[in-house]
DNA sequence: TATGAAATGACAGAGAAAGTCAATCCCGAC
DNA sequence: GTCGGGATTGACTTTCTCTGTCATTTCATA
């Protein structure tokens, strides 16, 4: 019985993830070099940078085309209360679909402001299968039990007046 | 003289456990490859799994679609956790209060299977003001998010290989 | 300034898995 | 025999990965 192939992905995450070490919170690649790297399809690095390297897991990408173009990826740390409250009051609207939710708790873990435990408890509060509603209201009850969830982070936070 | 014929589903759960030995607690399988090593439907593979690796026969099923997509397997400890696996299976049922949710989390709390941090989470995820639907149906979502929140603590109890 | 090469972006579509669900089958109890 | 429930199947859906193509932008250089 084989082992199930991890996806390419994965490792292209991973490989771009290990150059942000911790000092560094910016880093340049081409995206025609990396693809050569892994022997894969430009695309996919475009692929890998627009599912895992999104503003809600706490990235941000720009890029050049051209002549000496190139893609950069910033991480973010922004891992205070204001960034709680941008997420309680901005982020989470009326409805959040689980994938977002998963992000944003993700991010949250990365930086710090949740442990492993506290952030997967999250996570399964807020999974499919806990809010198992036929209805089209799923995203917004999610929205509520995550906007609960973000306050209490935030109260328990060292220094927050919510 | 006829020999009933055992299903086809005990020997699938009965491999599956087989992968699952003494020292291992989880396991990934591929449900289309094992599917065609019992030259069955996939389908059915998930019957198997959805009948018998239940939360109250012990075990979390957990998967991953697409491209290297997999299904895992986890096996929780029955002796670790058995007023964990009492609570998810027996306390809870179709449908659960919001004191009562309160006081099975305080309570875990009081016994330090919780962290104060933790605990406060739950109950926020499970309060009235979280789950605000007006319907009936409330009583049975919070179960549900409770059930798999308390899942995820038993996955994350010491002792349970994961 | 015009042009072509050198990049990245957007997007559609194919492929690779697992999930859902209703219909059917089959066996044992009665 | 028939009835009920577990077992099995297959058709369809959803999610995720990966590739290819065409469009767009930038730079160098004649």
């Amino acid at each position: 019985m084989v082992i199930a192939l991890k996806p390419l992905s994965d490792d292209i995450e991973a490989f771009i993830k290990s150059l942000l070490g911790e000092d560094q919170d910016q880093v340049d690649v081409q995206r025609n070099e990396l693809a050569g790297y892994f022997r894969c399809a430009p695309s996919q690095i475009t692929y890998v940078l627009s599912t895992r390297f999104t503003p809600d897991r706490g990235y941000v990408i720009e890029s050049r085309r051209g002549g000496g173009g190139y893609v950069r990826i910033v991480r973010l740390r922004q891992a205070n209360d204001d960034h709680l409250l941008y997420l309680i009051n901005q982020r989470i609207g009326a409805a959040v679909s689980a994938k977002d939710a998963f992000s944003i708790i993700q991010q949250l873990a990365d930086q710090g402001v949740l442990s492993e435990r506290e952030s997967a408890l999250m996570q399964a509060a807020t999974s499919a299968r806990a809010i198992n509603l036929p209805l089209a209201a799923k995203d917004a009850l999610r929205a509520n039990i995550l906007r609960e969830m973000l306050l209490q982070v935030a109260r328990s936070q060292p220094g927050c007046g919510v």
